[in-house]
DNA sequence: TGACTAATGCGACTCGGTTGCAATAGAATA
DNA sequence: TATTCTATTGCAACCGAGTCGCATTAGTCA
């Protein structure tokens, strides 16, 4: 993601409008760290007085995601759907099983290696992958 | 996961029932490849007549998971939760893009290499992982 | 066969997310 | 600034996956 400015004079040059929630939310989309759910989104505007209703955010995440700017990413031991800004490099997550804190990481050696074994092995053409971390954070060690 | 008869007089040796629901779900899940969501259970129960109701499903999941028989895994792409019998080693998931195929994989080379490298450069101590790939298989590339 | 209680079915409910539709409000133009 | 066009919003009802309380059923043991 670029910075605000940018961004939003992109998106009305097609015709699409900057509404207060679309820009608090590519707003918080830059400033947030971590992937951010749903809840964590509106509980944040709240605080900021941005009134809203879900359905809106709902909305606008699919747009922001349609148009690249957020992409989608589901943990393991939760039910709903999280986003985080898009422009990041390829990156794995690391999951506090205690204080639920979500802090990303990019791997030195990611897992070329194994994706060439499975390719091998199996046939099966790797496009893609998700990984996620699970343990304690160095606070709650 | 041992053979459905050990199982059985395990569990009813501490007081559990053998009832007809459990030991289908038992059955299938020493039968099926892949992890079965609570939706492809129940059409599997449904097609060999048993009887049941959503509810008891989802109640003999938890009572499954609890006793270690079976564990939940979560799908990145996806909304719900899906089991697979707990006897296995520690693999991971190939997930097929076109046909939605799920085949398990165990990988040679594992993530020590890359757990240490977490640890050695965030103080993180990870537990555990989610590993998931998604991409063609051999028959739909 | 009877008694005990684990397991079940039912229906109502929760939670995260979605949809249809009428009302609102950006933004371009006059 | 007023007008117009339509993207965006709020609302309320809805959906699917999963959960819960409670009365009933059915394994199992004596």
């Amino acid at each position: 993601m670029k910075d605000i400015e940018t961004i939003i004079s992109e998106l009305s040059s097609e015709g699409f409008r900057a509404t207060k929630i679309r820009t608090s939310m590519i707003e918080l989309f830059l400033k947030v760290k971590g992937p951010a759910s749903a809840h964590e989104i509106m509980s944040i505007l709240s605080k900021k007085k941005v009134r809203f209703n879900k359905a809106t955010i709902y909305r606008e995440l699919v747009f922001l995601k349609e148009r690249g700017l957020i992409q989608e990413v589901r943990l393991p031991h939760e039910r709903g759907m999280r986003f985080e800004a898009a422009h990041q490099a390829h990156h794995h997550h690391l999951i506090c099983v205690n204080c639920k804190k979500i802090a990303d990481i990019v791997l030195q050696k990611e897992l070329e290696e194994q994706e060439n074994e499975i390719y091998r092995s199996t046939g099966f053409q790797v496009l893609g992958h998700t990984l996620e971390f699970m343990g304690l954070c160095q606070g709650c060690r």
